[in-house]
DNA sequence: TTGTAGGCGTTATCAG
DNA sequence: CTGATAACGCCTACAA
């Protein structure tokens, strides 16, 4: 465990200066005797010298690494849009470090406060809501901030990734509506998140074009993390009169929610059409396999590692972005005719 | 955006020299007056000074940082892996950077590269199989380094924390050999894997121990990415006499084998029992809810950044350590009494 | 084409 | 208790 060369061992070995050894290191940044800097590459790995990003990134005054800062790797959706991140950057050269807040506003105080410190040159985040002062600051660093599936109205300068929420909403409602549901459930999101907002509001949009009464009964905001969907289904099919239908809008939610619907006895599309939120490679194997709003994660990354990108090298308007992407509506066995229906009206 | 503020501009703004603005930061590394420390205080959130990581970093050569290396994100195994590690070092203060391999040994090299520019403490990785030389390069830059999962022989030096998959496939045969299968399939990972490996000679001590013969027709070792489950499942289904047990040992080829399972029109179990290995939370969803080995993943992951701090804080003794946590079988649905074994024997 | 020297922001070592 | 000042490893004028 010797200790780590440095430029100036190299240096040595290949009997030149250390600025020559700089400039073989970054092409094109000076004149090069060929054969000076064959010598060069030579002592380079002979040694295996590696050149300290910290030594560099002190010197420039900033790195090319993205941070990234999810709220819940666990959930498939995220881990797979860290997946596409991960890799649009690096095809870029660049790296990325990943911090995740668990949806806790400390938490991401936190992370915010480190990624300043490690002078990131820019940051795609799915943001909890709150922070908003500490996301200014960090704007105000310089930083490009991103957010991607979700947005902070109070932040209205940074740039945006999301997919259409409220269109997809209103899609999925239509849907149970054409298919003679009247009762329909929803599941959200936190209010306080955009996209637990932007899909209650394509929900209600289509509940009201069809002339439907929304009942407040039937619209549960409940968080992202924990089980909480299991309870909102009991709560549902308890009621005195239970829907027919039942949109899952929170996508970390779907899985306890089918859960307890099956627990529950209760048969799909049979007694209850259900349509979920976010299309991961299981869902077409449950029975029965399931109707869903499938968002374009690749999409998702390429934008906004695009954005995070450009912004950096300044190759970008100085108006802000706002990108909505298309979800695509998937029909799979899980919704159907409303049996009620025909009785009901 | 004007530029961030430096130690400097905090001195000069408390009216005090560089050298108290540091202790302060750094508590306990030198005496300081409260008046004065109450002053630096003051001045540093006045600024919303923040310290820059690099600039740190080159003085004390080196960062708490751990290096994530994983081969595929998408995999929810690895995504709560991911979540996991990344809980558990921050619960310690350290940072994360992560990245992936896509299975790809060149990818893997240069992250190696870039990990070692980084002067990462520590890195928890997954190994393709290949690189050994540059594993060995790490390490002896004194980079503590920790495998997970799986392991390499030609390493026999660093760390390992992975499950003990020999007998996690033994248990999984030796459960179909008692609901009097014996012609059992096993897709497995590819052989240069010691996940791979393992499971396989699990498979084979069962069998044998049981008297019963492996005929190489039934097992499979495949790769680790793309969808070759699928095909490999067409093949055995296609055999003159298709095995009544498969055994998924390959976790992220679970989900294209059971696609094409269903696709085929076949019945779990009553055609063929099936048992997987890695019990995401979709797999009691699906239908029939599957038979599955359990992997301890926040076990894995305490371990795993357990020793990858011990080490770099020299608190562990000085032999490798080599930790296997035991998986759990959960006995579902998709694996029965064979219907062919009392006509057969 | 090559070499020399100064500085990036911190910490650590010594004098005051 | 506090304050200069020398590293840390690299890049970049500027000189040779």
């Amino acid at each position: 465990m010797k200790k780590a060369p440095t430029i100036r061992d190299v240096a040595a070995e290949a009997g030149v200066s250390v600025a020559v050894v700089s400039r073989v290191l970054n092409e094109g940044s000076g004149p090069v005797a060929k054969l000076t800097k064959a010598k060069v590459v030579e002592a380079i790995d002979r040694l295996g010298y590696q050149p300290r990003a910290a030594a560099r990134e002190l010197q420039h005054g900033g790195t090319a690494t993205i941070g990234l800062m999810l709220t819940d790797l666990a959930n498939p959706f995220f881990a797979r849009l860290a997946d596409r991140v991960v890799w649009e950057a690096r095809a870029r050269g660049v790296q990325v470090i990943l911090l995740t807040t668990q949806e806790d506003p400390h938490l991401e105080a936190e992370s915010i406060e480190t990624l300043i410190g490690r002078s990131v040159a820019s940051v795609i985040a799915t943001p909890t809501g709150g922070n908003v002062e500490k996301w200014k600051r960090l704007a105000t660093r310089g930083v490009n901030v991103v957010f991607v599936d979700r947005e902070i109205d109070a932040l209205p300068d940074v740039d945006v990734v999301t997919i259409s929420n409220t269109t997809s909403a209103e899609v999925a409602t239509q849907h149970l509506i054409d298919l003679g549901h009247h009762r329909i459930a929803f599941i959200s999101g936190p209010l306080n998140t955009s996209t637990g907002r932007d899909r209650v509001t394509g929900f209600r949009n289509a509940m009201n074009k069809a002339g439907l009464e929304v009942e407040n009964d039937l619209i549960h905001l409940i968080p992202f993390r924990g089980e909480a969907g299991s309870d909102t289904v009991s709560t549902l099919l308890g009621l005195p009169v239970p829907p027919t239908a039942l949109i899952v809008g929170n996508t970390a939610q779907v899985r306890p929610a089918l859960r307890r619907i099956k627990q529950s006895g209760i048969f799909v599309p049979e007694d209850l059409s259900v349509v979920v939120f976010d299309d991961n490679p299981w869902t077409e194997l449950v029975s029965p396999p399931l109707t869903a709003i499938r968002q374009p994660i690749d999409m998702l990354a390429h934008h906004s590692v695009e954005i995070a990108i450009g912004r950096s090298k300044r190759q970008l308007p100085e108006a802000r972005r706002r990108i909505q992407v298309d979800a695509d509506f998937v029909r799979r066995s899980s919704s159907a005719q409303c049996s009620a229906s025909v009785t009901t009206i």
